[in-house]
DNA sequence: TTGGAAAATTGAACGCCGTTCAGTAATTTT
DNA sequence: AAAATTACTGAACGGCGTTCAATTTTCCAA
């Protein structure tokens, strides 16, 4: 068995050379510019070995995507748990979700933004997976701050998809417009989220 | 002096049918997946004489992106002139937005996101260049808004970008994420216009 | 009308790409 | 030691954006 376990560990371990060699180059030359070949060349292996690991590039992608994602769902699966406020929180776990795309700008727009084939319908559902699991931290959160009074009871899916939509948006513009003139970006970020918390407030009590 | 002319216009010609087909196959089949050579075929030229019209491909693209967005900047531009109340103006001028990216789904992720080079910050640059002039389009109408006491003055300019983070980010999420289950799609836009809204107004006369 | 210059167009060629697969090398089993 | 299984190679395929020498077409002066 001891033979069998190391052939394994092995395969795993060049599993993850590959892996770790695609993170490289996707992260600092992007998903397009980085090919197979030089992927290969990294790891000084063939470019054909890749294929009797990972069944083509984009497979290589969801690899690292998921890898990466997890980490997020881990930090603001932690958030309620921490935060007694349940505005509070709500408001952490909106800033969390920016700043991590920020952090991870090609792994951000790998996930929520379609660049390629357009249809192929079956990947883009797959890739949106680690996209829809962050979205139901967001629905948690905005569904407590709500049983708390803080927010109106507006229907939750649509204000939680609108409060998304809105993080979305202003991620995704700092990642893809570096050359906008953007004021100052913390207090960008602030001043969208005191729009939407107030937007979504309940009123009367101030 | 006719010869020209006529020189002249069968040059623009064929300069317009090859936009006509690049555009063609640019939104069926997206900037990627569209070729030199499909372009040429379609208008039964050789690829090398596209280059003799445009330097290269994304040249192409940013031809057909100005044509497009001057549409946007136009209809945009017509608002306030025929909508008195500007807290309503600002509405509808959010709203086309969305619409018009929601109707030009590929252009509109071109301009607004990138997917190719990461760097090459000329051209990242340029293609910005229709944005920007949309979004002075709504720091106007935001502008006007607060003029009108409807806003509170928080600074112009961190208002204006933060509503347009907004709108990005649910034109966007829209056009990317078409295998989300998403609430009903007019009731959500209107939902994030209520809450961005609400959140910028003025307090204290209602 | 015609000859030669100027302009327009061609299409083969270059160096990339993702992917496949027959063949070779290494390893394990018998 | 031979056979069988596994791992890996690298040439090859068809496609890409782009270039450019060669060719065709167009124009005007002689």
């Amino acid at each position: 068995m001891g033979i069998e376990a190391r052939k394994l560990r092995h395969k795993e371990s060049l599993r993850q050379m590959i892996l770790d060699a695609a993170r490289d180059l996707f992260v600092n030359e992007g998903y397009k510019n980085a090919s197979i070949r030089k992927i290969a060349e990294k790891i000084e292996y063939s470019p054909g070995t890749i294929y009797s690991y990972f069944s083509d590039k984009s497979e290589l992608l969801d690899a690292l995507l998921e890898e990466t994602f997890t980490g997020l769902d881990t930090e603001l699966r932690a958030i309620p748990e921490a935060e007694p406020d349940s505005l509070v929180a709500l408001r952490r776990g909106l800033r969390t979700y920016i700043e991590f795309g920020l952090s991870n700008p090609n792994h951000y727009l790998l996930v929520f933004v379609l660049d390629e084939n357009s249809f192929d319908s079956e990947r883009q559902q797959f890739k949106g997976k680690y996209g829809f699991q962050c979205f139901d931290n967001l629905r948690r959160a905005v569904a407590r701050a709500m049983a708390d009074g803080h927010l109106v009871e507006v229907d939750l899916e649509t204000t939680s998809q609108a409060l998304w939509a809105a993080m979305h948006g202003m991620t995704s513009l700092l990642i893809s417009q570096p050359g906008f003139p953007f004021v100052q970006q913390e207090a960008l970020i602030d001043r969208l989220l005191d729009i939407l918390l107030d937007g979504a407030r309940r009123r009367g009590s101030s």
